[in-house]
DNA sequence: AGATTCGGTAACCAATTGGTTACCATTGTC
DNA sequence: GACAATGGTAACCAATTGGTTACCGAATCT
């Protein structure tokens, strides 16, 4: 909520499977355009088009290092989508629990 | 992971903000299709439509009652929504913490 | 049985999407 | 300065989407 129209379309960003296959190749830490691009099938200019509707779904940023544009991961619209997916999680107590768990691993005492 | 190919394409289906207003409007039980439909701008056979997509990626069931067809939330496939999120989750630790909060003031006291 | 209500599907249409090739601006190298 | 490398954008195209109207089957009510 803090940052009103923060996000054009995450939800719309997200469904691609190829330009999730993106988010997921930048885990890693910042990657060049055309390296990027390497890892896929399809021409550069089609990552290219992924990568504007990231950049303006602001999931993504672009570094200009030298020649190269490096995209780094800014995934905090996420969190829009994770907080509409919150008010289903009643659906599934099982899931609440091992997540509980998984974040209790992390921290460890807390309580 | 367990069922394989359980969800069609739960990204897809999720990315249409009508269809995740169906979804939410179902957050209150069941709804026939006739006072769903009334709910929206655009023609009966339109939210039919939205209605099979929701259908193919199992997010929502249809019982069908008398004449009337009652959907119903069954939200399982946003897990794997969730747990694409979920490694996304590093990058914004403060919203980690409300989380596991939020959980805990659902269970209180376990362990 | 006949009429009515409920809702899915078919056929169709305009707009959007995801891809292509061609071109261009910018930066680095010789 | 000339040339190569990097990558965004334009123009275009086929496939998909989201909507419409028309139709039809199934269930309910006289």
């Amino acid at each position: 909520m803090a940052r009103a129209r923060a996000s054009i379309d995450v939800f719309h960003a997200v469904a691609d499977p190829t330009r999730r296959a993106i988010l997921d190749r930048l885990h890693g830490g910042g990657v060049a355009v055309a390296e990027l691009a390497a890892g896929f099938e399809m021409s550069r200019p089609a990552v290219s088009k992924h990568l504007r509707v990231l950049r303006d779904a602001r999931l993504v940023r672009e570094d200009k290092e030298g020649r190269q544009r490096v995209y780094r991961l800014t995934p905090e619209p996420l969190r829009d989508v994770s907080a509409w997916i919150e008010s289903y999680r009643s659906f599934w107590p099982a899931s609440l629990m091992s997540l509980k768990r998984h974040l209790e691993s992390g921290k460890e005492s807390s309580r």
